[in-house]
DNA sequence: TCAAAAGTGTTCTCCCTACACCCATGG
DNA sequence: CCATGGGTGTAGGGAGAACACTTTTGA
């Protein structure tokens, strides 16, 4: 452990962290995944003890590779998640002077898109919890406003990436693809111009598993094509769309 | 003048530094505008002597409100460009561990859009200069990379903001327009047709100063209509349309 | 006088939109 | 048996894409 007053500067350096914004969808709902602050025994993790927060820590200036590794491990560390840096946005910087109580503090914030079936048995549930987004309390820090942005960010980010299905299971419907479309974005759609809209991007693969469909109760299965995807990124180029 | 190892803490910290990548149009090709390192007398200006580099340095911890403060600081004592912290898009943040040889140092990375001639004047020519992309020569530390990342930001950027008019002077022509868009998007467009999408927006005024045209070589005179924009932002809501 | 630059309008096609009916399941 | 959820097709409109000709200026 490093003995008090180790490192010093020339100039004053400030402290650097890396948050996540760590998103899942359960398939009706975005979820998002929040820590309680304090129950680390850090002692530098003194601000806003017991407080909801957004997992995250500071940068290891000696041995991380940079932030987003950091945002990997302190994720890790933090709710058991493992989540590779290369998975992790970077999206924004939070720099105000005061926005630590405890020292200048600068936080380059990432999102990242999880399957939640796949990640919910990892969650430590001692430490990390997910909230449905209309259910998120007040945030430590500067929080809320990083997950507002990261949210304003992935609604852009999803006409340019393929964000929904990040966020599904391998296996999916297309109610399941609607819902979660509308739930990040905010809007309706009408279910059969969602089905043909979907249908000419050829980035589906309908899943045919041999036996017939008994009734049209039961919903088609569909898996991502992500060469379909690639194809059509590179074939568009466009102009004033907004 | 700080002392040598006046500031000291319990663990290590990084530096911080934000950098700029300013783009201005002169009607025919992108620009940036680059410094020359080293004729600065700061000591730790002492990495990459002589090279080109993009307008940048570090924050000062104890008195720059955020980085994107320290940026249009750093922009001004080493360009004489004034450029307000607001008027700086922040992109992304560049951490990795030996991006910089003297410490580690994470540059959060900022662009402008500038009018080109409303600013050429203002830039201080002992220390920074305007280069076409195609001349832009090999930069220091990791800003080849930033300068690259920030043109493909703005090629995204250029469907959900006006982009294009920032760099545009006040009152600009159609052909002037459509130069930009292809030049930033590296794209061809058919004149009719950009024409006509351009009337349908609605967020251009033709400027009609009573003196009938001449001819029609003469372009006809525009200038940006940000009411018509904002309004047809709000209007268009939209999902897959890359 | 000829090349280069700028303005303009039409047709065709495709995609987005709006909209209705059928089937099967489960309560 | 009925409410719910899911699948499917079509007609109309609007916007993007392709395309040619005229005018003027400057070399």
């Amino acid at each position: 452990m490093a003995r008090k007053g180790q490192y010093t500067y020339e100039y004053p350096h400030p402290a650097v962290t890396a948050d996540c914004v760590v998103f899942g969808y359960d398939g009706k709902e975005l979820k998002v995944l929040l820590i309680k602050r304090g129950k680390e025994k850090e002692a530098s993790t003194t601000a806003y003890v017991g407080q909801w927060a957004l997992p995250g820590g500071f940068l290891d200036a000696n041995s991380d590779k940079n932030v987003a590794f950091t945002a990997s491990r302190e994720l890790r560390e933090e709710t058991g998640l493992q989540i590779a840096p290369q998975n992790l946005v970077e999206f924004s910087t939070y720099s105000d002077i005061d926005r630590d109580p405890r020292e200048r503090v600068i936080t380059v914030a990432h999102y990242a898109l999880v399957k939640l079936e796949k990640v919910q048995a990892d969650t430590d549930a001692e430490k990390a919890e997910w909230f449905s987004l209309a259910d998120v309390p007040a945030l430590a820090f500067d929080h809320d406003a990083i997950l507002s942005d990261a949210l304003a960010r992935i609604k852009e980010d999803i006409h340019f990436r393929p964000v929904g299905f990040d966020l599904l299971p391998d296996v999916f419907t297309l109610p399941q693809l609607q819902n979660l479309y509308e739930a990040i974005l905010q809007v309706k759609f009408d279910r059969r111009n969602f089905a043909n809209k979907m249908k000419h991007y050829h980035i589906l693969d309908q899943i045919d598993d041999g036996t017939p469909r008994h009734g049209t109760r039961t919903p088609i299965q569909y898996s991502f094509n992500k060469q379909g995807y690639d194809t059509l990124k590179e074939e568009k180029d466009f102009m004033l769309e907004f």
